[in-house]
DNA sequence: ATCCAATAGTGTTTATTTTACACAACGAAA
DNA sequence: TTTCGTTGTGTAAAATAAACACTATTGGAT
């Protein structure tokens, strides 16, 4: 009861050093990243697993992650994770959800934080001939090891509504696209079926589809104009509000 | 350079003590969980905040927050604050984003999980005699310890996004409300002002509120009729799919 | 008792957005 | 030159959202 302000217990100001010893003793928590890849190929949706290394999940399929390194933020770590597998530096990438039950991970408290990554996977092809690696079509992706199937459910109902308020999708395209491209993307991250021509003028009635004047090659029908994402007028003309809608 | 895990190279195999050691060695990161607890009062959107405990920060707000103990899940950890804080269980909560920045805590490196909650003042005002703790208005929440700012605008935002698409809302009033406290309650989290009969036309519609057949009392002028939120029927009626819309 | 202040309660019209839907043009391949 | 598969395009109907004003009811003041 002495000098300050306590609540309802004496003794409650801490400096840092009581802090720090206590991180210390509490300090029972690992850290890791994992990373749920998404790719757009063949018109499916797929993401990028790699094999178990740890031998109690012999076989099984999981994510791409790591511990995070004690003077490395979340978010460099998970930078860091894709450039590993990939090669590339500039990716979409966006914190999700972090797990952290108890048990989760069979080699002790290892809390995860998962990220979600869109890439398209005609750049990355190169990068991954590791045959540990392996693009997975996304609707038949079932048991993985430790708890990242439900990671990865996580993640893909995140890309399912987030896709949908924001313009990820475009990262899972090359950077020439043609409207068909678009909305099989779309058709195959919800799993729906869309009106073409309403997609379309959807699409161009946001207006940061630019014509760049060509067309699709090597395709056994009539080409279609190829399209660039331009992020700058997506940045002008966003919509700030949209409404309550339950 | 020795023996273990390197990717794509033999013997990339681990077995679980590897892994233990890994995770011991690596273990320098502590973890905590801040809740930013979002009330409503005098038709105001208020955040609950404590006097640091932390001497580096007298006089600084900061959000209720703790480490993370080695055996206890993030989830149950927020409910843990919660329940000390304001001693109820059965609220509101929901994961929002985790901060990592390495050097967002001066006592080391602490990881911390953000976590919202929204609650009826009124059911628990009793709890929080405490003088350490007070409702702020949410919109002149500044300088906060730590980083605490920054998760609080996070979460803020989070809230302004989520509150439209989920009806958490409703976790901030009393189990009878009428519609204008609906109504400002909305006005003051999204920080607009709305049409009162298209208000009430929109949730009306959506066919969850409940007339009890009750009125407001010791209102100095014409009493509402009181609502309550049926969860039931939202539940069956809600809305799959919004669209594409950005 | 009357009046005033404050808010509740209510519908219609207009504008906007979304949906449903069909056909001609084009290129490739046979 | 015909066939196949896909592109590209517009309109009408339906649904949703927005704008907008008056009467009813209560408490409090006079």
């Amino acid at each position: 009861m002495s000098e300050v302000k306590t609540r309802e217990i004496p003794g409650r100001v801490k400096t840092l050093k009581n802090i720090q010893s206590e991180v210390a003793s509490i300090n029972k928590v690992a850290l890791s990243v994992d990373c749920v890849i998404f790719g757009f190929d063949e018109n499916k949706l797929k993401v990028l697993l790699i094999r178990s290394d740890l031998k109690d999940f012999a076989c099984k399929w999981s994510l791409l992650g790591d511990l995070v390194k004690p003077d490395e933020g979340l978010d460099d770590a998970a930078y860091r994770i894709l450039k590993e597998r990939t090669g590339l530096n500039d990716l979409y990438l966006e914190q999700v959800h972090t797990f952290g039950e108890v048990s989760r991970h069979p080699a002790g408290r290892v809390v995860t934080v998962a990220y979600c990554s869109l890439i398209n996977i005609q750049h990355h092809k190169l990068k991954i001939l590791d045959n540990e690696l392996h693009w997975h079509d996304s609707d038949i992706v079932n048991d993985l090891a430790f708890d990242h199937q439900r990671i990865f459910e996580a993640s893909y109902g995140w890309l399912q509504k987030r896709v949908q308020e924001h313009p990820l999708g475009f990262s899972l395209l090359p950077s020439k696209f043609s409207l068909r491209e678009l909305q099989n993307l779309y058709e195959s991250i919800l799993n729906i079926k869309l009106d073409r021509r309403n997609f379309r003028k959807k699409f161009f009635a946001m207006d940061f589809l630019v014509d760049i004047g060509e067309e699709e090659k090597n395709v056994p029908h009539r080409p279609g104009r190829l399209y660039k994402f331009d992020y700058e007028k997506y940045e002008k003309r966003k919509k700030k509000w949209t409404g309550i809608d339950f």
